[in-house]
DNA sequence: ACAATTTGTTTTAGGTCTAAATAAATCCTG
DNA sequence: CAGGATTTATTTAGACCTAAAACAAATTGT
């Protein structure tokens, strides 16, 4: 087994060259990483902000309240955390708090007694379509200075980038 | 004052047409909105997995040990507190953290005492140092299917939706 | 039937975050 | 110089989030 030393530089070589590619700092990478997030924060933390300030709610349960609309017949909480790609323990406290406020009910499966299926109530409803609306108004707002086409060309774009990512965490995580 | 009613719609009107421009859900919005957030949660999910798993920190200590990286002098709490956008309180409990696996240190200013600046310690600097080569790599292992000039290209369209979103938020927040 | 396993949920312990209240030092202004 | 305003950091109360353990109900394999 050799020894290493600080010329025994284990990058690969150049393909082309046959030299020692020199290491890669991942600068472009990085720079793009980011930026990304600084967007992604910027409209988040808008978005908080504004339904905290107009609905005194929060973004999580905004999601789990958008999960729920179009599940009339309501959500299993496995599902919901599966849905939401949260922990279990998560999703019971953000449920807790909202069958608090009225705006969901429990229901114990008649099945299947360990499952608890959960759904809006009309209150909840009501609610969740004014924040909705509200909610793409602001996106409109802070996005609306891109025309059109530059978003879809932007959401495109990153969607090869989805496609990368993914690629990259499932070789390493799941298989 | 006039009373609403349904047809009473407060759209603008069309510029060309004259005509009730109809209802905008916004939708070319709401999509580049999820698919940004996907983009952002899945990398930030892996990053903070391989934190967590390889060196037993969290993305905030990262974060607040990036900033330090180039400030061998230190930085004062506000002056962190502002860069990393999080509250006073918050990087108070962080350093105390840090300061407890000796990672930093803090000092009094002599000339205003209520004033406290901050800094990697010798330790700090090594195992920062480990930490950022590996967050390099990792990024370039996520983002490394899409070549680079696809990736600048994607940088530069993201400069844009940030523009925009800033243009929005401070016109309603700050002024 | 009944033990082992699986599935769905809750609990627990710990970290992260904010807003608001507080404490201490400094600055400003009359 | 005195007293109020401002700045800087900390504390507190509460929401959010996770991983891991505990728990309960249902299913499976003899």
């Amino acid at each position: 087994m050799r020894k290493r030393t600080e010329t025994d530089i284990s990058e690969p070589l150049d393909a082309e060259t046959g030299l020692h590619a020199r290491p890669n700092d991942h600068r472009t990478e990085l720079r793009l990483w980011l930026r990304l997030l600084t967007c992604a924060n910027l409209i988040e933390a808008e978005i908080r902000k504004r339904l905290r300030e107009r609905f005194a709610t929060t973004l999580p349960r905004f999601d789990l309240m958008a999960q729920l609309e179009r599940a009339p017949d309501g959500i299993m909480l496995g599902e919901l955390s599966r849905r939401m790609m949260v922990s279990n323990g998560n999703v019971t406290g953000l449920v807790e708090r909202l069958v608090q406020e009225g705006l969901l009910e429990r229901q114990v499966s008649e099945t299947d007694r360990r499952a608890v299926r959960v759904r809006l109530t009309p209150h909840g409803k009501t609610v969740f379509a004014e924040m909705a609306k509200a909610h793409g108004d602001w996106l409109g707002e802070l996005i609306g200075a891109m025309d059109e086409s530059a978003q879809e060309d932007l959401w495109a774009r990153l969607g090869v980038l989805k496609a990368s990512v993914h690629k990259a965490s499932e070789h390493d995580g799941a298989c």
